[in-house]
DNA sequence: CGGTACGTTGAGTCATATCAACCATAGTGG
DNA sequence: CCACTATGGTTGATATGACTCAACGTACCG
């Protein structure tokens, strides 16, 4: 599922990638490059499974993956992404407990490995570090809960519209207007929280209306106005 | 609406409240003691609003609040609620953003108003204490998760019982079995995020099939692996 | 006493799920 | 190289859960 990449500094990296590691100092850096696994995983990998005991947790570097849970009846529902930048799996890490989410890769991708540790230690003695951290958290905080809001009023249509504008927003698009994301349309379902048939009608009509442009996975996003008005945003 | 009571210190009543305080050591809850406002509020009072710039967060005393979303037309989502020992407001103190929701008491409560620069020098300068609110929002993110979950792929029926098995779970019952929160059928409907017409068809189909009895607002609940069978827990 | 907030019930409607059939594509193994 | 299979996408028909609207009951309160 996953190769281990030849030994890459922190130093050239890290930095860059997150606020989060600005604040560390030369010698915790070096602590991190150390002891730091670099991993490839492929589309369709599991980069860890709800349920696990996490052995550390990621920083992306390349590529995109899906966090999502597996409800009751084994549908799975799509949480967030993440892209290079972001920091996935510290939450279990933090409060100890199994994974509450599994991690499947969406776009090839890199991710660096760090162990648990070295998190737990930074937090109690980084100041700095355990603040931005925070932040971090209460960021997703504040989205899951928005999350909630949406999924509890809006109506499918108005989700969907909303999903394809985040979609936008969080990946942009390449120089022909196309979103930078490729999503079954059952992955679409699965973060709007509806079934596959709906979403494939739900584009249709957006189609129709000249809101967007399909051509097979790709989605080209025609009318950003009209989608806010749908959303409700 | 709030009114502002004698000073209480800290020590008697920090520490036992929660975790999050056992790591201070005397200065530190000396000096929370002295900048702390106690403050007392009616049910019906709002504490803070979406929107708002915080002024602190509130550590509750005595007892409940709700915490919740205005949706675009203006029904409110219920998140979750806060009891006694429970801290509310840190959320935006850290990301340094406006409110992003709202709290209204649901049962006339104590609360102490600490102020924000506190709970930033205690995140830098005290890492047990960092850690330990770390925790606390990692919790809340994974209790946001199954959440999200839920209201995406269960019915309301299913959720109904869920919310009425989690209640039971979060506050308790009386002697008499009857559960120690009091919503009206408006703010059950906020939390299923369903109509309120649809909630007490509902809840009296549950009393129906004798899995709860009910009596204006209490409610107390019967059969709890009849709702878990339901609920799909 | 009238007003306001909450609770209840019925009837009709609509959005969305479900079920079923079918097509396209790509990968697999004999 | 072809049948076979799996996966994803599409469409239509039908069912139904849940919402909306409307009317009315109840209780408390100034």
């Amino acid at each position: 599922m996953s190769d281990i990449l030849d030994h890459l500094s922190c130093d050239s990296c890290i930095s860059k990638i997150h606020p989060l590691f600005r604040h560390l100092n030369e010698e915790e850096c070096n602590h991190i490059s150390l002891n730091k696994i670099t991993e490839s995983y492929k589309r369709g990998s599991l980069i860890y499974q709800e349920g696990n005991r996490m052995k550390g947790f990621f920083c992306v570097q390349k590529g995109i993956i899906k966090i999502f849970k597996t409800g009751f009846d084994g549908k799975e529902q799509i949480i967030r992404f993440a892209k290079p930048g972001d920091i996935i799996g510290y939450r279990s890490v933090i409060s100890n407990e199994p994974a509450c989410t599994s991690t499947e890769v969406i776009e090839d991708c890199i991710v660096c490995h760090i162990p648990p540790q070295i998190l737990m230690t930074l937090i109690k003695t980084n100041g700095d570090f355990a603040l931005e951290l925070m932040k971090l958290s209460c960021k997703e905080l504040g989205e899951a809960n928005s999350f909630i809001t949406d999924i509890a009023q809006k109506t499918v249509r108005e989700r969907l519209a909303e999903i394809l504008l985040y979609l936008d927003n969080e990946f942009g698009m390449d120089q022909n207007g196309v979103l930078n994301i490729f999503l079954t349309r059952e992955e679409l379902s699965n973060i709007v929280g509806t079934a596959t048939e709906s979403i494939i009608r739900l584009l249709s009509e957006f189609k129709n209306e000249k809101l967007i442009e399909l051509n097979g996975r790709k989605i080209k996003i025609l009318d950003r106005p009209g989608l806010k008005l749908i959303a409700n945003i």
